[in-house]
DNA sequence: CTGAAAGCGCTTACAG
DNA sequence: CTGAAAGCGCTTACAG
């Protein structure tokens, strides 16, 4: 292995100190344009890249990368979804702790469009590297995005798509769409063509109708391509969650028919179901398939009430944020940010 | 945010130089037992903690870490299982390459343990910081491990448990059992009551064997806790790789009853099966669950003549190795390197 | 516009 | 056994 070639060297080679050599590296101004241009070519002749080690060294005690995150106030519970992304973030923080990189939270209410915006502005008046935020509000969402934007502080949506097509952000996510493939592909290999599918959508808020869409556009397009034949046999029932009375009246017509039955719930809410199948007396045999390791959804995993649950890894989402944003700021590389999060599938026995 | 305590100002506490610090911070030899006390009091009671990126800055010119990769020589292939590890290795060094880290491959032939034995000496004179490879040999292996441990070179074995107990080794790898169970856990979903299970152990060489058993046993302890009453309904077909005829005559009687089949591969073999069971015309609804994601079993899954795959993340297993070495060396923390790789479902709609 | 020097926190000879 | 100085590769004032 040939001596790796460093700053020093590019001085010497091209004739001047190091400080120009690093102007130049920086794109930081007071350099002739001649010498920048020798200098430039001697980098690429050399092929030389920067230490990043040694580079962070001395910038982790003056400049350490700020990140502001901006999530919903339930991340600080422990058991809640939203600490799951946190809890990855600061997990990347701490890998990364000694190359100087830290991050603040901001919390807003998720019934609050007016907490998010503010929290906005206080974010963007500290001028933080880089924002890690979910796209829950559509336009002060928007606001934020063009602000950053204008700042050009890299801005990371995590969980879901953003509604608006907004140039310059960064999303990580799961393929809504193609995790309902992955849905109906399992829950037509178990009912066949031997029973009946619900794709249970249970509605609380309006931002969350977007992503449940997608699933099921998703699942229906498994059966329109793979099954076409049992495309009558996929119903849609949609509730809002609160709405216990409705959701049992819709099932009951279910109970009847006494086929094996395929839910699959749009939403992380499959553990309201057991309970309301129950009730009713829905004796067929069922399979569920929701979204998300909550307690409920683990606890009826563990029993056997719901089969199958699909994994968005939201402690993965927070980790890789925080990764990507790392190499985009060190390296200018944003290759690990706009990226799909793998849709994994998870029943009680690979439950961690 | 307080100001981070460094080893100067350790030094300043204990009122020595900072080489003295240096010293008793890396158990050097050359420091009184007096005042060395003193300062890992003072060190304790700061809670001063090395910073390793500094510490790199300054080994990875002079004493980059080392570490001696031994595979198969099928690593060496694109398309091989093998490679794949071998490129999270890679993966993981680049990563890690301005933190001061090499590696360096030395291959065998999987028929030939004596090949195996050469290499681990070549490995061993040239005392490599960490050594990572494959159990396949039992004796030779033992060894390696052996040695190794004399040297106070760590090792580490990826893709499957060690045969023999050894202590003070490192093992990455999948719960084969736990795995068995998974597979049992998605076929009892499908077949239920109502088919026959086929458990098929595609036996090639003596040393997977006891993987593909306690795959098995995995799979039937499954059965024993959750549907006992099935028992009867599983059948083991063991039968050498090769022996396609014998293969078919085991497999022939299946097809005359006409009941669902759900069939579990417990090598990486699974890509084998439909054709032969086209060609014994066994037209039973079938399902079919197997390992790892090769060119065979991506494009059967692909054509739906699979159904499931389990994945071992081999890519994640060669990743893990590397990070956790790393940790190791710099933090002398080895909780990253016994490790057990979560067991992926995969079906068609979330092949990557 | 450019250079020389000090410094990031740790490690390594070298001197005593 | 202990300390003072140089150095890892890059960045930052400061001086010219």
């Amino acid at each position: 292995m040939k001596k790796k070639i460093g700053i020093k060297r590019i001085a010497e080679l091209s004739g001047v100190s190091i400080g120009t050599v690093d102007r130049v590296l920086n794109n930081r101004k007071g350099v002739s344009e001649e010498t920048a241009k020798h200098i430039r070519a001697v980098i690429k002749h050399t092929g030389y890249k920067k230490n990043n080690v040694a580079s962070r060294l001395k910038l982790a005690t003056n400049k350490a990368i700020s990140i502001a995150v901006l999530f919903p106030k339930e991340a600080y519970l422990e058991e809640h979804y939203w600490h799951l992304p946190l809890k990855g973030i600061n997990k990347a923080v701490t890998e990364l702790s000694e190359m100087g990189i830290s991050h603040d939270l901001h919390v807003f209410e998720i019934g609050n469009s007016r907490s998010f915006t503010k929290e906005s502005q206080k974010i963007l008046s500290k001028k933080p590297d880089a924002i890690i935020t979910v796209p829950f509000f559509s336009s002060p969402n928007l606001e934020l995005s063009k602000k950053a934007q204008e700042l050009k502080i890299p801005i990371v949506f995590i969980d879901t798509k953003k509604g608006e097509e907004i140039e310059s952000h960064y999303s990580i996510h799961q393929n809504s769409f193609q995790s309902g493939k992955v849905a109906a592909r399992i829950l037509s290999q178990i009912i066949r063509d031997q029973g009946e599918y619900i794709v249970l959508n249970l509605i609380n808020d309006i931002n969350s109708q977007k992503n449940n869409r997608e699933r099921e556009s998703g699942f229906r397009s498994f059966f329109e391509t793979e099954m076409p034949t049992l495309q009558g046999a996929i119903h849609s029932v949609t509730v809002d969650q609160s709405n216990i009375k409705s959701l049992t009246q819709q099932l009951k017509p279910f109970s009847t028919k006494k086929v094996p039955l395929g839910i699959f719930v749009t939403n992380s809410r499959a553990y309201l179901l057991p309970e309301i199948l129950d009730k009713i007396e829905l004796k067929n045999t069922r399979t569920i398939i929701g979204y998300d390791l909550n307690p409920g959804n683990i606890k009826l995993l563990e029993e056997n009430k719901i089969q199958f649950i699909i994994n968005q890894q939201p402690e993965y989402q927070g980790y890789s944020a925080i990764k990507g944003i790392f190499k985009l700021i060190t390296e200018e590389v944003d290759t690990d940010l706009n990226h799909k999060i793998p849709i994994e599938i998870v029943v009680k026995e690979n439950l961690k």
